[in-house]
DNA sequence: CTATGATTTGAACGACCGTTTAGTTATCAA
DNA sequence: TTGATAACTAAACGGTCGTTCAAATCATAG
C-alpha cells in the first residue's frame, strides 16, 4: 500500500497537529509516541514526517502558534483609555481566551522544559512580551494613582496565575457560566489591586 | 562485583527518593528513566527495585509523603479565632510551605496525569481535602459577614492558583525576601475578597 | 571466625522509541 | 491518457525503556 484516495497535505497536516494537541494535552510531549499520533491520525508514523521536521519541531510549532494566536488576539482588542478599564479588559480577556483552548494552555506551561534550549528561549520570550502587557497596565494605574501594587512584577505573575488557574477547574455546562466566571474573577483582580 | 562496601538500605533508600524528586521535577516524571535516577544516586538501574515495587510508585510516594506533609504542617498551625486571622495564616503557610520545597510542589502539580487511576484517585483526594481547609475558611468568613466570595469554590481555586503560583517566579536572593513576598501576597488575597 | 542475610552488580528480557528510506499508489496538469 | 509529483506504507536502523534474576560481595550477630 502507498498513498491512500483522498489524502492531501491540507487536510493530513491540520490533523496532526490537532493530534498532537491532543495527546501531547492529554498524556504529555514525552510520553506520546510518534506512533501514537500516527495511529490518532491514521496513518503510519513514517508519514508524519512529510509534516514536521522531528517530534520537538512539532512541540515547538504548537506552543509558538498558540502564543502568536495569544498576542495577535490581545493586539486586536479596543484600547480604553484608562487603566483600570483596561486591567478589566485583560482580566476578560484572559480568562475568555484561555477557557477557549484549554488542551494548547495546558501544554504551552507545561512542556516548556521540553523545549530545546534555543525553541524554550524563543517561547520564552513571547510570554514575557505577553506578561509585559500587563505590567504595562498596572504601570499606568499606578502612575494614574487609581490602584496599588507594591512591586509590578509580584502583581503580575499573581494575577496571570490566578486567572490561568481558571483553566484547571471549570467545566462548560456546570453551574456558572463563562461570563460569570469572568465576572467574579474581575471582581477579585480588582479587589487585589484595590482599584 | 555485588554489594559495595558502606552500603545501607537507610542511606540508599533516602537517596533514592531525593534523586527521583530531583529528576522528576527537572525533567518529567517521564522522559527520566530508572537508569537516570541509578547514575545520579550512583548505582546501577536493578539495585532501585529494592526500594520501589516500580516507577510508578516511585511518583506515588513521593506525591503522597508530599501532600500528607503539607495537610500534617497545616493542621499544626495555630488556629486563629476569626476567619480573617485563618485566612491570613492560610496565605501565609501556603506560600512559605510552597517555596520551601518547589520540587515537590512541582511534581505534585504536573504529574498527576502519569499516576495510575487509582493513584490519582487517592491524591485527589487529599488534595481536595487541603483545598476543603481553605473553603471552610472562606465560608466562616462570609456567615461573619467579613469577606465576600459569590462563589466559594471559585474563590479558593483563584486563591490557590494565585498563591501556587509564586513558585514560578520567586528566586531566594532577589529584590524580595520570603516575609516581603507573603506579604504583599497576603494583601492581595485579603483585597481579592474584599476583607 | 563463621554463617546468615542484606545489598548490589551485570547481564539479559521483550517491547518500544524516533527517524530514515525504498518502493507503491493516488492525484492532477498537460 | 500519460507522466510527474504528492502522499503514504512497510520495513528496518540503532538505541533505550522498565524490569527480573542469578551470582557476588559486604555487614554483622553469635
Amino acid at each position: 500500500m502507498a498513498r491512500k484516495t483522498g489524502s492531501h497535505s491540507e487536510i493530513t497536516g491540520p490533523r496532526v497537529r490537532a493530534a498532537a494537541l491532543k495527546l501531547f494535552a492529554r498524556h504529555g510531549f514525552a510520553a506520546v509516541s510518534m506512533r501514537q499520533i500516527a495511529a490518532e491520525v491514521g496513518v503510519q508514523a513514517g508519514a508524519l514526517y512529510l509534516y514536521t521536521k522531528d517530534k520537538q519541531s512539532l512541540l515547538y510549532d504548537l506552543m509558538q502558534a498558540h502564543m502568536d494566536e495569544l498576542l495577535s488576539a490581545w493586539a486586536a482588542q479596543p484600547k480604553a483609555d484608562d487603566a483600570v478599564s483596561r486591567l478589566e479588559a485583560f482580566a476578560r480577556f484572559h480568562i475568555q481566551f484561555h477557557l477557549e483552548r484549554p488542551d494548547a494552555v495546558f501544554i504551552a506551561y507545561m512542556e516548556l522544559r521540553n523545549l530545546s534550549d534555543e525553541n524554550f528561549a524563543a517561547i520564552e520570550a513571547l510570554r514575557r512580551r505577553y506578561e509585559g502587557e500587563l505590567e504595562a497596565i498596572l504601570q499606568a494605574g499606578q502612575a494614574e494613582g487609581v490602584l496599588s501594587a507594591p512591586d509590578i512584577r509580584l502583581t503580575t505573575m499573581a494575577l496571570i496565575a490566578m486567572l490561568t488557574g481558571v483553566n484547571t477547574w471549570y467545566r462548560d455546562g456546570g453551574r456558572l457560566s463563562r461570563d460569570a466566571v469572568a465576572d467574579i474573577y474581575w471582581d477579585m483582580v480588582r479587589g487585589a489591586v484595590g482599584a
